[in-house]
RNA sequence: GCCCUCGUCGUCUAGAGGUCAGGACCCCCGCCUUUCAAGCGGGCAAGACGGGUUCGAGUCCCGUCGAGGGCACCA
């Protein structure tokens, strides 16, 4: 068996939407299961809308997401250019062959006439669709002026084909009209140019969203006219928003950057996605290598299915919780520019991954934990007001000068050490912890919810727990006075 | 209107004729606890509807209803 060669083909017009990161994603795991090749192409032939800028967003918010290609932009390969603008003479070349063996032709009649006719026909019967009457299927002459190429669709008979998610299929060729393969201006309309460029970049299996599902039989009748082997489809479910709707901006965040500058981590984004229309037994938190091994069409559902931004933010959390799943170096890379765009300098590596260890069974996303990593190293930290009215009062300030005076009263600063001190000194003093917590914690966190104090003493250290302490205790006796 | 699809807890889903219909998210309760979380334990909640086939149907067949995609010189 040959590998199999899926490809990625996104409209340049806009951002990376969620719902096509799933089809490429579906594709990728596939190619990298099997040891195939995964194809990015981009289909910018809808002028109108596509965009350089958007072009780069896809590259960006693929590399982001370590959804990596083998040939496509910037990558080259042997089978490009791999930018439809880019392939015009190709699409010419190959409509003048299907002319040629009487599979197309050229039509000469208007978009201005033919809407003429959708008019009148829509004039006699509202109800009525109007389909493209053949016109100039089989006229000989050549007038000068614009025409397009349109498929010599057959009437009678039908396609059937067999998904690779949704089993066979079937349509009558009723259902298909002398549909547009190049337009007047030598642009290939998408069916024509999704099929030339699949056969001649030797896909072998095309997976997209099931809205293509209806462009499947006229694709399999230009390979048929080609002669060309017909590559294995595979649909998807489609994504929708919760109420139903087709998921868009309205619905909030649908592009891959917005999850990308929410903190997300792109595997839990690639977790989400692959858990949604795909399901392995009742696992749901995967790593990228478990999604890839795992991964198969024969488990995927038909079902569509509704976008559950709960549920990815539970993934998510998964993701930054587990440390096999986002080892320390790989959340330190993440959560770092979180912390600096706050204006906060963490370049300690080793007290940041400290911090982080504290930390990181809180936080959903890097954005939480850069807001929960914050203190640690703001000099001095933000307060709370409320929390420092309420727990920086007089009565606090003989327990934090206690507090103070315990901590100083041993060389040895971590975790057990700093406990067994305060623990003795809470003994003899007879004061109850509760007593001590918030008020330390405000003082050393500027917060009341934190991680624990041991903890947090050993992360800041020595110097600056103690002046925190300092700081805290000289409030408490000024709220008193 | 016509063509093609789909239909299990609120949501994502498991289930390949015999299960107390399972898991996860959400929500609720409890335990733990120096705060907040986390963790642990428990709870809530489902096969659209109607007919068949079968000893037995969420699983197979038919119909109905509901939902989605398409019917372009958009992709």
């Amino acid at each position: 068996m040959t590998k199999p060669r899926v490809r990625f083909a996104p409209s340049p017009t806009g951002y990376l939407h969620i719902g096509g990161v799933r089809t490429a994603l579906f594709n990728w795991l596939w190619a990298r299961k099997t040891g195939g090749a995964f194809i990015l192409r981009i289909e910018d032939t809808d002028q109108e809308r596509s965009t350089e800028a958007s072009r780069q967003i896809i590259l960006d918010s693929l590399g982001w997401l370590g959804i990596d290609w083998d040939e496509g932009p910037g990558k080259g390969g042997a089978h490009g250019p791999y930018t439809q603008m880019e392939r015009l003479p190709i699409y010419a070349a190959h409509a003048e062959r299907l002319i040629a063996s009487g599979h197309a032709f050229r039509c000469f009649c208007t978009k201005a006439e033919l809407d003429a006719q959708r008019e009148v026909l829509k004039k006699k019967d509202p109800k009525a669709q109007f389909v493209y009457p053949g016109t100039c299927r089989s006229r000989s002459d050549r007038p000068d002026g614009p025409f397009v190429v349109r498929f010599n669709s057959p009437t009678e008979g039908s396609v059937t084909y067999v998904d690779k998610v949704f089993g066979e299929v079937v349509t009558p060729n009723s259902a298909q009209q002398d549909f547009v393969l190049l337009r007047s201006d030598g642009v290939p309309l998408y069916n024509f140019g999704a099929v030339v460029d699949d056969m001649t970049m030797g896909i072998t299996l095309v997976a997209r969203g099931r809205d293509h599902m209806v462009n499947t039989p006229p694709q399999i009748m230009l390979y048929g006219a080609f002669g060309a082997p017909v590559p294995e489809f595979a649909h998807l479910p489609m994504m929708l928003a919760p109420n139903g709707e087709k998921l868009s901006k309205r619905h909030g965040a649908v592009s891959v950057t917005e999850y990308r500058d929410q903190g997300y981590s792109p595997v839990a984004v690639l977790n989400y996605l692959a858990r949604f229309g795909w399901s392995f037994g009742d696992k749901e938190v995967f790593s990228k290598e478990e999604l890839i091994s795992s991964f198969g069409w024969e488990n995927c559902g038909r079902g569509d299915g509704k976008f559950d931004a709960k549920k990815f933010l539970a993934i998510d959390f998964e993701h930054l919780k587990s440390d096999a799943l986002t080892t320390e170096d790989a959340y330190v890379a993440r959560v770092r520019p979180f912390l600096a765009k706050n204006g906060v300098d963490a370049s300690d590596d080793a007290k940041l991954k400290q911090a982080i260890r504290t930390i990181r069974g809180r936080a959903r996303t890097y954005i939480e934990a850069a807001e929960m990593l914050d203190f640690y190293f703001r000099e001095p930290p933000k307060v709370d007001e409320a929390a420092a009215a309420k727990f920086l009062v007089a009565a606090s300030a003989p327990i934090l000068s206690g507090f103070g005076a315990a901590l100083r009263a041993g060389d040895a600063w971590d975790e057990k050490a700093v406990e067994e001190r305060t623990n003795a000194w809470l003994a003899a003093a007879a004061i109850p912890i509760k007593d001590l917590g918030q008020p330390a914690r405000v003082a050393l966190t500027g917060k009341t919810a934190s991680p624990g104090l041991w903890e947090v003493l050993a992360v800041l250290g020595r110097d600056a727990s103690l002046a925190r302490i300092d700081a805290a205790h000289a409030r408490a006796l000024g709220a008193g006075a």
